[in-house]
DNA sequence: TGCAAATCATCTGCTGTCAAACAGTCTTTG
DNA sequence: CAAAGACTGTTTGACAGCAGATGATTTGCA
């Protein structure tokens, strides 16, 4: 028997060698469980993660085009489309032109949309800690900080 | 005006403050871009990331079911099905039925493997270090013991 | 003015991954 | 022994994400 590990079925599993030689790895395979759960959450709420991080930034930084919203969230021009048709659909922004740049939409959130964004807003405490409950606050900090170094260095990709 | 950022045409970014705020979207958008950046350095090397794995696996534990290498490696079963035949392909592995259980092949590694491993190994340092650069050693080693930790977690999934 | 180049949103095709169904094999149990 | 259930590898269908092309609009320059 033995119902603690059956992965191999040998002593010791291989995963936990892998991940600390090969640090690309490890941050993968954690991200992959991460947004796993992330999504089910995000399936309970009702409301897509991308979704939520365009009414977040709607909200804090103003009325934005979809092209500032695709590079300031890392989320790509043709999936931002389908997602401000939705965030639409639900009437939760409003898509106007931009009077002074008519190829460009000015995003803008609706009441309905803010309403929606402080719900959410509210189950994310929660969500974090069950996801990341293994690391002590002090632990999610480092990591917070090491990642955030670890992006400032993607920002322009090549010239 | 405003040349060196051209994000937003605003003065601030709006994703330092979201990756520091959201400890899940970071780790998936560094996953990502570390992702990418592997992905390029094995199409360059010419063997795949999942193809390199396998390889070292076998190499380090000795022959393995396809089942076994797609649980310690997080692989999909149906992923794996296709890096065992471009592997088997190559000559760098040969599958074998377990003659003490014929449902499941005993993966193993052949001598062109371990030479396409033995090569593939050598460039993995300059890779991590191209893609680590900006962290200090110290800073690596933390992270690596916090993915380590945080994966540790996700072993059994459910009950 | 008029025309070429750039920009914004969108659409299309492709790749890679995952969930579910399927065939072959082993184990259990009557 | 034989049928039922579980496990291994494979195939299929669906879907997200990305590169490139397209249409509408603005900007730059002769």
């Amino acid at each position: 028997m033995a119902t603690t590990t059956r992965t191999t079925g040998r002593g010791t599993a291989y995963f936990p060698q892998l991940a600390a030689e090969r640090l690309d790895i490890a941050l993968c395979r954690a991200s992959a469980a991460v947004a796993r759960a992330a999504d089910v959450h995000a399936a309970r709420e009702g409301l897509g993660v991308g979704q939520h991080l365009v009414l977040q930034m709607l909200d804090a930084v103003g009325p934005c085009s979809q092209q500032t919203l695709s590079e300031e969230l890392r989320i790509d021009r043709s999936v931002m489309v389908g997602i401000c048709d939705d965030l639409e659909q639900a009437g939760h922004v409003r898509r106007e032109r931009n009077p002074r740049d008519r190829r460009s939409y000015a995003v803008t959130i609706t009441d309905s949309g803010l309403g929606r964004l402080a719900e959410a807003q509210a189950s994310i405490p929660a969500f974090l800690e069950d996801t990341f409950h293994t690391l002590t606050p002090d632990e999610r900090g480092r990591l917070s900080a090491i990642l955030v170094k670890l992006l400032q260095a993607d920002t322009g990709s090549s010239p």
